[in-house]
DNA sequence: TGTACATCAGTGAACGCGCGTTCACTGATGTAC
DNA sequence: TGTACATCAGTGAACGCGCGTTCACTGATGTAC
């Protein structure tokens, strides 16, 4: 059958980053191999390196993606609340810290699902999650200095700086400890999300 | 040369545990074969179903011994300050979010090394993970409690738990990316653990 | 206390298996004229 | 626009390798008498 249309295999090369992006938050990079990876994406195995050049390099565009897609989602929220940065923010703990997100890894947040990962591989594994984390910390490092001036609270740029990272971290732990005891103990998984959630809107 | 005293066999099997507590922390269960742990525990590898029916049941001790320590640990930060809980309490944050904590996980906290692992892993490590968990936030909730007695704060049993395991989350989560950006970025890895010292000495 | 023998911890080769990667092949696509 | 041919994406078999686990073997230990 093949060869196929240009458009065409630019479409399954979305579709195996797809399937790693879940696959990979789901098991972990080294947990789920390139031919069941392929199957998922609909073809075989043997045409995986017409697309990336490793397993390695298709973890890095599942970095990429990850983040973007993570930005843009926090760009909607932004969106949602013109006029409250402190009511985005809400929404964005809020959203984070569910049940729903705790329960599917595999659509949701790259630092929570795949840190740990990171950390343990490469160099440039490790450049592409700095990359995006920096990023993400950025925009919330707005919000945070959009809250302030929003509620008159005089605040330096290095203090929302730290108040983001800070939040960030929290957002991130509760999710890992969560999802490390959902399965044993499903009530401690919700105290654990509940418990950041409420400190976390109090500020 | 075997057979080898009953003494000895345990002394061996301690050093497997204590090789596979490091290996399974730096690289993940999956991440280093028992070939090559059971090396660096001086021994070849055809002796260690003498010991353990299977890898699986090799990290569930490796599980037990590291809250056991973990534990441990604790316990002497609080003899170390027995008037003041607040001064236990800082003192475990500052230990927790260093540096040489980040550049070490194979002696570290196993909730930073291994939660993600532990999530992704069977029935039994869920367990195993969750009763170590449990214990420890016991321990961090009892401090928080002192702590509200010592300064004459009321504070609810229930309140003292949800700031206990938010505590807990932050340090976990701030270790965790802090170690993933480490190698890419150092500055930022630091920047990670100061915020959360900071953000978590001001309660 | 001394002797005879059963036990069993460590050794190292072997097992089946799945992994990441390579490759010859196929035939529709893209292109040069 | 039509034709001839080079390109190359997907296929499926094959590669070497390392994994978790098993096993026959060895010989010092532990035990029964």
């Amino acid at each position: 059958m093949p060869r196929i249309t240009q458009e065409q295999k630019k479409r399954n090369r979305e579709k195996i980053v797809q399937a790693a992006g879940e696959g990979f938050r789901l098991r972990g990079v080294g947990g789920i191999g390139i031919e069941e990876l392929m199957k998922a994406a609909g073809m075989t195995h043997g045409g995986f390196y017409n697309h990336f050049s490793s397993k390695e390099d298709l973890a890095l565009e599942v970095y990429r993606q990850g983040f973007a897609d993570s930005l843009a989602a926090l760009a909607a929220i932004r969106e949602a609340h013109p006029r409250s940065a402190r009511a985005a923010l809400h929404d964005m703990v809020d959203g984070y810290l569910t049940a729903e997100h705790r329960d599917h890894p595999e659509t949701g947040c790259p630092s929570a699902a795949l840190a740990a990962d990171a950390g343990r591989h490469g160099a440039a594994a490790q450049a592409e999650y700095r990359h995006g984390l920096e990023g993400y910390l950025g925009a919330i490092t707005e919000m945070v200095q959009d809250r302030a001036r929003q509620s008159g609270t005089r605040t330096t740029p290095a203090e929302a700086r730290e108040q983001a990272v800070a939040l960030f971290s929290q957002m991130v732990g509760a999710m890992v400890i969560a999802r490390a005891v959902a399965g044993a103990d499903p009530g401690l998984a919700d105290e654990v999300l509940t418990a950041g959630r409420r400190r976390l809107k109090r500020l």
